[in-house]
DNA sequence: CCAAAAGTGTTGCATTTACACCCATGA
DNA sequence: TCATGGGTGTAAATGCAACACTTTTGG
């Protein structure tokens, strides 16, 4: 057999668009670029694809380098391959996208990368394609979200409704009526009602719910309807 | 500035799944590897990705050199990059789908590949990870068809609502009632009814509609629900 | 004249929306 | 005690699925 050798070999890189949720407002985790060329503007996290791996563990290894974290919610948003992207040297690049609780986020980790998080609605200028990754990841969410309830990711393991409604709400960047949420969410089966109360941002308290793991799994594929007039959506 | 000296180059390729409808059955365009490894076995038409080209300009090269057409609806499907899914040296491929018109399809300009329309619900044995795709090919025109219309992009300028009907019904190996489908076809207010009828398969006729582009254009990203219950598919 | 496919309407049910008041508690 | 946010129910409208008969015409 031959090898295929008159062929073009090309640099491979991941980058990883990371979504998280602070209780009020969505947001990504931006570095500051390490090496030229654009060293010191702010890129999304990324890394050459290696011999030894392929893309998913590519995109697994950058996220842990930059967050410490395994066991993320990690997805392949799309293949960008421009030819100029990279100034450089063409570089084609495999954008994930990531939805991390982002309590679980440890900032030390990444401290030598500068990184913080933005919120998605005044993210700075980027280098490269990664304003065009970013609003591809942010499109693919909300559509994503409106059908399935991948939105949970972003959550501690014990959330209370009014916390998830401000999370659909963020990702919406709307309102909802929280009578006909708690009742589509809960009618879901997906939840299950601790005893214990959120205390910290109410006098009353919120009770604390706990994703149904089994179940969560089981219907993930299935369609849901939490947003209202989801079929109307752009 | 330096170049990344130390990073590895992967040969980088484009495979096309090509959707096609018969009237009758949705098929799959197949091709006959023209060299090795397994050369002669079948395969999806594909091609690596040149120095000058994007993956959207391969895609359409790759396209048109099989089927002859240009314009043909094409859509990133993923990114394949299994260290090992070609054997003689590492590369990666991006999938695209296409969905095209079967009867603007001519035989002749790709015989040298030796293709073949092939049922969906029969595909031959393929090399590589090319299931793999297929499987992902199929399951996106479904997730997709039920929420956009895309399917229109298989059928001619002119069809009729039984033969609309049909091409629904294959993809979701289902049937549908035909008033319901009627009326939410024509609800969506994209249909533009004709004059003729379409006599050969019946003696009363059907109808001919075409499409209203326009309107195709302005309401692709709006969510359809010709699907019954498709919030319960899997 | 009859077989075969096209075309069309209604009704009941389920889902979805809109909407307002009471509850618990910390300060 | 009162201000703040949490929690709940109902009624009206809309959307959807189920269902059967009439029309046309080629053979």
């Amino acid at each position: 057999m031959n090898k295929y050798t008159k062929q073009t070999r090309i640099l491979t890189a991941v980058d990883c668009i990371i979504f998280g949720f602070d209780g009020t407002e969505l947001k990504l985790l931006l570095i500051k670029r390490a090496f030229e060329p654009q060293k010191g503007n702010w890129s999304l996290m990324g890394g050459f694809v290696q011999a030894t791996e392929n893309f998913d563990e590519a995109a697994k290894r950058v996220l842990k380098q930059l967050t410490g974290l395994d066991g993320v919610y990690l997805e392949q948003l799309y293949a960008f391959g421009a030819i100029d992207r990279d100034p450089l040297e063409r570089t084609i690049s495999i954008a994930y996208f990531a939805l991390i609780d982002i309590h679980k986020y440890q900032t030390q980790i990444s401290e030598e990368y500068h990184a913080e998080w933005m919120p998605v609605k005044q993210v700075p200028a980027l280098i490269f394609d990664h304003p065009q990754m970013i609003k591809m990841a942010k499109a693919k969410l909300q559509y994503k979200a409106a059908l399935h309830p991948i939105l949970f990711e972003l959550l501690p393991d014990k959330f209370t409704l009014p916390q998830l409604q401000s999370l659909y709400e963020g990702v919406y960047d709307t309102e909802f009526d929280k009578r006909n949420f708690s009742r589509k969410v809960l009618s879901t089966g997906l939840l299950i009602k601790q005893k214990e109360k959120e205390k910290a941002s109410s006098k009353k308290g919120a009770f604390f719910y706990k994703l149904n793991k089994r179940s969560y799994k089981a219907n993930f594929q299935a369609f849901l309807n939490i947003i209202p007039n989801a079929h109307k959506l752009k």
